[in-house]
DNA sequence: GGCTGACTAAACAGCT
DNA sequence: CAGCTGTTTAGTCAGC
């Protein structure tokens, strides 16, 4: 306890007292810690940096573009027939704030799956890639065109209005459409953003530091080597840009306009004249997404199939333009969306920090094997890889303010709802703040199940385990092939399960210790290399028996939680399918050590789970951590569809930890290998 | 508002 | 004496 967690704790201690207390306490004492120990920023390595530098340049040109939305309108509005009435409530005025929300995150799941996966681009992907990161270009030219239109648009309807006199209605319908452009907009940068971290992380693309962001320039922004252009011709060669078709920007449908010049994001892309300024070739989107959108000649990231995409929406749209009022009138900017906008930013951020930590492990095992970076795996990045372990520490510092509104990230593993009993579901990704409950398996969530199917991710996210100390205590001596640990065993086992344990050694052990003392259902027993833990498991049941057990309103809670939950989950996970991406599930992990996990799995159900009778029978994703969306303060609380907020909901104290130095801690707590 | 569970922090004692 | 282990207490938060 006097090691280094001597020091941590005393520090955390003086740190609470100094500044916090009540609910902020842990958030207080994050960011002190957090400001304390700044010197040695932890997971973020030259690669995070990278791609946090690329955001804020997206940042920019989005803020840019924002601003001169806004001062368009404003001058509109000043210069012109004075309605303050329609200036009252000016909707554009919310744009930022939706913006705000959405900006930052421009990795989706898809993406960092397919990255996370693919370390290596086969020419395929390759082809892929480069089309679309070029269809991109193309598209953000597009954008560029369609915003100069926009606006003129606006002049145009703000001068109807002013001859025809003030029609209430019709400003907040430019408003709308305004909004709904700058969303269009945010999705356009979103994607190209994508592929080009995608293209960056493959090293088909780098990205100094210091190159400037330039707004609404897309092909300064994603400019692409030479080679990378030569690949392109060749790749685009074959095809014939016989799709240039031509476009409809001029039309004065704002909405449809609208429509568009952001269908291109995904589909066939159809070359403005208008936008090829930089002479940018002529081409056409990729292959494998002009399929489904060639009868969808209005596709949106948020539509497919006539189904909303939007998270957890799924409202069936016949057309384009029901969906657009769908979208307009279902996901406007209010708490909800920006709420759900969050999880998706969330959900991006873990799945970038979680590449970065597999990045640095990657170059850990090729250093440790001599290999260099001129293999293939390694080629791909050759700025990340080779100075990700020395210059994490630099590359973190020169961008301080990355990510700065999460720099917890607390987020969930990601296991397909439609796969089996996953536990933790997309939407719990997104919680932030102090969280106290955990979920133990008497609330029908079995920890060794959540475990075995998010085992990867534990393992390397550093994500607090929505778990009790309790149920993990227990979990860690029922794996034990003897049902008995050592403290130190134990302890070790929580390293090695969970990355989240690999720091705040001094808060999470004393945390084993207490509970291990303070529940009646572990066992000290004497044995011959010392004492060693077992589980009482009648004790360990007896644990507030009547939470669940004949509690109609509890399950009643759960089903429509999970009926909350579902959409918002199937619909990431729609959106994962839809690329083909891999899911990060255990059936893709294939870690061996799955099987003894199953079983206690079973064990578990037939014990824990006696008591709930059919509710989680299934393999229902029900049974995952529920995560209501709150746009301010979420909290943990599975059982409760309204602020539900999912079991992985963290601490927000799990990633500012103090002092953390993860490889420290790690080493000082050494795994205990034979484990298994 | 009280009860309870969970978490965190801390103090303390015993042992190695 | 330092460090680990184990126990206990206290404060806080959140759900019921």
């Amino acid at each position: 306890m006097m090691q280094e967690s001597g020091t941590e704790t005393k520090s955390n201690g003086s740190a609470i007292q100094n500044g916090s207390s009540g609910s902020n306490h842990l958030l207080q004492c994050a960011s002190l810690r957090e400001g304390r120990s700044n010197g040695e920023t932890p997971a973020a390595d030259a690669g995070a940096a990278e791609l946090v530098h690329v955001q804020q340049q997206q940042e920019q040109a989005l803020q840019v573009a924002r601003q001169l939305l806004l001062q368009q309108q404003q001058q509109q509005q000043v210069s012109g027939l004075k309605s303050p009435k329609r200036n009252d409530k000016q909707p554009a005025l919310q744009v930022p704030v939706s913006v705000a929300m959405m900006t930052p995150q421009v990795i989706t799941p898809q993406q960092m799956q397919q990255i996370l996966q693919q370390q290596v681009l086969s020419p395929q992907q390759l082809q892929v890639l480069l089309q679309q990161q070029q269809a991109l270009m193309l598209q953000q030219q597009q954008l560029q065109e369609f915003y100069k239109k926009q606006q003129e648009q606006l002049q145009l309807q703000l001068l109807q209005q002013q001859h025809a006199g003030k029609q209430p209605k019709e400003q907040p319908q430019v408003a709308t459409q305004q909004l709904a452009f700058q969303q269009q907009l945010l999705q356009m940068q979103q994607l190209q953003q994508q592929h080009l971290l995608s293209l960056q992380r493959q090293g088909l693309l780098t990205i100094q530091p210091g190159q400037p962001a330039l707004p609404l320039q897309p092909l300064a922004q994603g400019m692409i080597p030479t080679e990378l252009q030569q690949l392109w011709k060749e790749v685009t060669s074959a095809h014939s840009a016989e799709e240039t078709t031509g476009s409809n920007h001029s039309s004065l449908d704002l909405t449809t306009t609208c429509v568009s010049s952001s269908a291109p994001s995904k589909t066939s892309l159809i070359m403005n004249p208008h936008a090829s300024t930089n002479g940018q070739l002529s081409v056409h989107a990729p292959k494998r997404e002009s399929l489904s959108h060639e009868e969808h000649p209005h596709s949106h990231p948020l539509y497919g199939h006539g189904v909303c995409k939007w998270p957890g929406c799924e409202a069936v749209c016949e057309d384009f333009q029901s969906f657009l009022k769908h979208l307009n009138s279902e996901h406007a900017l209010d708490d909800r969306s920006t709420a759900q906008c969050r999880v998706q930013m969330q959900v991006v951020q873990q799945l970038e920090l979680q590449l970065a930590k597999d990045k640095e492990r990657l170059q850990a095992m090729m250093t440790h094997l001599h290999v260099k970076s001129t293999e293939p795996k390694a080629a791909p990045q050759p700025l990340n890889l080779v100075s990700s372990v020395t210059l994490s520490k630099s590359a973190s510092e020169a961008s301080p303010q990355s990510l700065p509104h999460t720099p917890t990230t607390p987020t969930a593993p990601i296991t397909p709802v439609t796969q089996g009993p996953s536990v933790i579901t997309t939407t719990s990704m997104h919680t932030v703040g102090p969280i106290r409950r955990r979920y133990s398996d008497k609330y029908n969530v079995p920890i060794s199940s959540d475990i075995a199917q998010n085992q990867e991710f534990y393992k390397n996210a550093e994500v607090r385990p929505p778990f009790t100390y309790a149920s993990l205590i227990r979990q860690a001596i029922l794996e034990s092939p003897e049902k008995q640990l050592t403290l130190n065993e134990i302890y070790n086992w929580f390293t090695r399960m969970f990355a989240y344990f690999r720091r705040n050694a001094a808060t999470w052990k004393n945390a084993v210790r207490h509970n291990l003392s303070l529940h009646k259902c572990f066992v000290r027993v004497e044995n011959v290399k010392g004492a060693v833990w077992t589980v009482d498991e009648v004790e360990f049941q007896k644990r507030r028996p009547q939470k669940i057990s004949g509690n109609p309103s509890l399950i009643k809670n759960m089903q429509s939680s999970h009926a909350y939950c579902t959409p918002l989950n199937a619909a990431l996970q729609a959106s994962m399918a839809e690329n083909s991406i891999p899911l990060y599930t255990t059936a893709s992990m294939g870690n061996p050590t799955l099987g003894n996990l199953a079983s206690a799995i079973r064990e578990e159900l037939n014990g824990a789970m006696e008591h709930t009778n059919s509710n989680e029978s299934d393999s229902s994703p029900g049974r995952s951590p529920m995560q209501a969306v709150h746009p301010v303060h979420v909290k943990e609380e599975p059982l409760d569809p309204e602020e539900a907020e999912g079991p992985l909901s963290l601490v927000t104290t799990a990633n500012h930890s103090p002092d953390f130095d993860h490889d420290r801690d790690y080493e000082d707590e050494p795994v205990n290998e034979d484990m298994e």
